[in-house]
DNA sequence: TGTACATCAGTGAACGCGCGTTCACTGATGTAC
DNA sequence: TGTACATCAGTGAACGCGCGTTCACTGATGTAC
């Protein structure tokens, strides 16, 4: 059972990085100000150095906390449509809804890990396990396919060495034996089309150009997915 | 004949936005200091606003020209591959290369423009035209296919109503008979693959992943095309 | 060609404000006997 | 159960630095006659 300071201090470091996740909204993580935190939290800014030893330790604590919540909210929408009985491109479509729906409710946050670097801070390792957690899914995903038959295989297979690093078969698990040799290399643009798409809804570059936002969304996740041979299930 | 007084005012101009652009590397669009771009020519920070009614005026320059610049690249690209007699595909690796080119050697100028918006900045009209100059490119491209019959025609069309704008049928010319009715819904998909994609290279997303990144790219720009049902040349 | 005047470029001081981090300190909470 | 001591939380002043924008001003360049 954890002691009274315990719980406090458990606590002020919610408030902490809740107080910074709300001024990413209005000054950007560049201009994250530990002052204001500070200040929004009735404390003295010296006090904030109990908790995090220096402002680029709070940024790194949010980008865990982004990174982890994008990956649930992955890993979760996954199970869910696996439970239902829905076949891989089904997942695959709950998966990118549910990140876009995580990006439309937490778009700052959205931008502290998939938009511009932060000038002069330089992620630490920490990080990197939660970043990859909704690469994984994506693997499971496509294995699954692959291991059902169910993933078209490509008309135009890449015959070129491997392209990826062990490190990347190592998160999938397996590399699948020809004719899909090469999904590794192309499934990756499952996620750059997956990220690139919600940030071009939501750093402004679609405005005024959709009716549907929705619709349009589902439309181009599943024309991405037809160039990795998954089928996504539609209107 | 442009005046001493005329030239002296453009070149300043063009120093101011040189020295605005080095400081973007170094401290990030939100944090761009007039009084740093000041300190960089030997002027005094009150100079500049003979030059820029303030900070927002210079970023919005800034933007204009990074688009501006993206663009020629890509059009540039395009005329030329056209011109070596390349179909289609082999014109849009040819764009794709060239933005993911300009990307890596101006890498903030691409951050300004592609990546997460500048918090407290909102961009005015200025930068609309500039910014569709790509997608220009694109939806040229795509008609091209489609008048030739060159494009693949989609597995599983979309029969919903139209998502896009009238203003996206206005940038593309026209709105093709079926069954390439929905080209312009899914053509954007080589927009956010492309963007995506780039971001993703040069933000560092994967990082340790690949082997050769400009075989990767080209690879992955074909699979998302393939979704699209353009054939790119590869290897 | 020369002069009078208007325009423009650039200065430097000032306004009012912000920041991250360190340090010696007070007072409260926890722990070992 | 009570006491002595160690640990921790939080303070407030200080260091040395930054910022955008305004304003009255000097001196140079351009223009009309």
């Amino acid at each position: 059972m954890p002691t009274a300071r315990e719980r406090a201090r458990a606590g002020l470091i919610a408030d902490i990085k809740g107080a910074a996740t709300r001024q990413l909204a209005t000054q950007g993580a560049a201009s994250l100000s530990l002052r204001a935190v500070a200040r929004e939290l009735g404390l003295a800014s010296s006090a904030l150095y109990r908790y995090f030893p220096s402002r680029d330790a709070l940024l790194t604590a949010l980008i865990v906390d982004a990174y982890d919540e994008v990956g649930e909210a992955a890993e979760t929408a996954d199970a869910q449509a696996a439970r239902s009985g829905l076949d891989p491109g089904g997942r695959w479509l709950a998966v990118c809804r549910a990140v876009r729906d995580w990006a439309r409710t937490h778009p700052h946050r959205y931008a502290l890990v998939y938009g511009s670097p932060i000038p002069g801070y330089a992620a630490p390792q920490d990080t990197v396990a939660p970043a990859i957690r909704l690469s994984k899914v994506m693997a499971g995903i496509v294995v699954t396919a692959v291991d059902e038959r169910s993933l078209r295989p490509p008309e135009r297979p890449y015959l070129g060495p491997r392209l990826v690093t062990p490190a990347v078969v190592a998160v999938a698990g397996t590399v699948p034996a020809p004719p899909y040799d090469d999904v590794l290399e192309r499934s990756f643009v499952l996620l750059t089309a997956l990220v690139g798409t919600v940030s071009y809804l939501l750093f402004g570059h679609l405005h005024r150009a959709l009716v549907d936002d929705g619709a349009w969304f589902d439309l181009a996740m599943a024309v991405a997915a037809e160039g990795v041979g998954l089928a996504l299930p539609l209107g």
